[in-house]
DNA sequence: CTTTGACATGTCAAGGTAGACAGGTAACAC
DNA sequence: GTGTTACCTGTCTACCTTGACATGTCAAAG
């Protein structure tokens, strides 16, 4: 259950509310794992229930503001240690085992709306890249993993660049 | 639904029966698009009362055939000109979102689990890359998908030894 | 002959996820 | 004052996915 674990992890940098958990997922954890607000609040009362956070407090708009407690933190730890499952789904990537069945020109323009994605995913991450980095683990962490993101999107517009040489040349 | 198009896109190429369908998905598919047998067959005796395969043969062990109808063809190349939902969803790396919270040599030891598996994968993708390709379409466009893996695989193993010297240089 | 393993097809329950529906609050600009 | 926007929390249904259960066939090795 990463669902679970994600939110335990993000609270146990600090308390927060549901709804700041849900702009985390949105800006940070959006390309590892999405997840919609209709997923984290049921699951925040499932750990608060199961003790694994507790609410400390609230405020203004209804704001409730959730804590890891010891037990939550214990299950987070324990998680970390586990081997993690490697099954991604990419289904935009799914169609390239089918360019063969599109003309030509298809395949072409098919890759070329995907550069446009890979293109603006590469500045925004190269944007977040430029922020400064406050020296807390916490931030390296992030820094390692938007560095992968860089390097990710670099490589699919590169992979882009050759498959539409490969496709061109065949045509 | 992404699994019914790329059955239908299997299917495309040329008639299947279920168990090759599943073989097809274990080997090429799998780091794409996960399927098992039990979502498998379902979704082909769905596509066979939508009109959008058929079963064309049968063989012994209880052996179905499916073809592709016209119908399904027209719903195949529909698809693949659709806008493609960017999301992936990767429990492995969502960890690396955390690893500050292990320990330095903890995290070391994931990085280190996590290489032997890409390492695994890329000598998998490199063997696959060896084999001679026919000049189909179908092989060529396999082919740009192994080569992307390739490229993943690499990629992948030289962010990870840069993030383990990240995180000794910072113990 | 018998056993093992690959071939081959299916169902079912439990759990996860997406997207729509629903409702209320505070800040700020005009 | 009023309208808009961001804040904030929830539910529900339909659908997808996983893993276990279930069943039977054929070929080849011993």
């Amino acid at each position: 259950m990463s669902l679970r674990h994600s939110l335990l992890g993000l609270l146990a940098e600090q308390p927060r509310t549901g709804y700041e958990l849900t702009r985390l997922f949105d800006e940070s954890l959006l390309n590892v794992w999405p997840a919609s607000h209709s997923q984290i609040y049921p699951e925040l009362a499932r750990l608060s229930a199961d003790g694994l956070i507790r609410q400390t407090a609230s405020g203004s708009r209804g704001k409730k503001v959730y804590s890891i407690t010891p037990g939550g933190l214990d299950e987070v730890m324990a998680w970390l240690k586990t081997e993690p499952d490697h099954s991604t789904r990419n289904p935009a990537f799914l169609r390239v085992f089918f360019l063969w069945l599109m003309e030509p020109e298809d395949a072409i323009a098919f890759l070329e709306r995907e550069e446009l994605e890979h293109e603006a995913k590469l500045s925004e991450f190269e944007a977040k890249a430029e922020l400064p980095v406050r020296d807390t683990s916490r931030e390296w962490a992030f820094r390692l993993a938007l560095d992968w993101g860089v390097r990710y999107e670099r490589e699919m517009l590169e992979w882009n660049a050759w498959a539409r040489r490969v496709i061109e040349e065949r045509r």
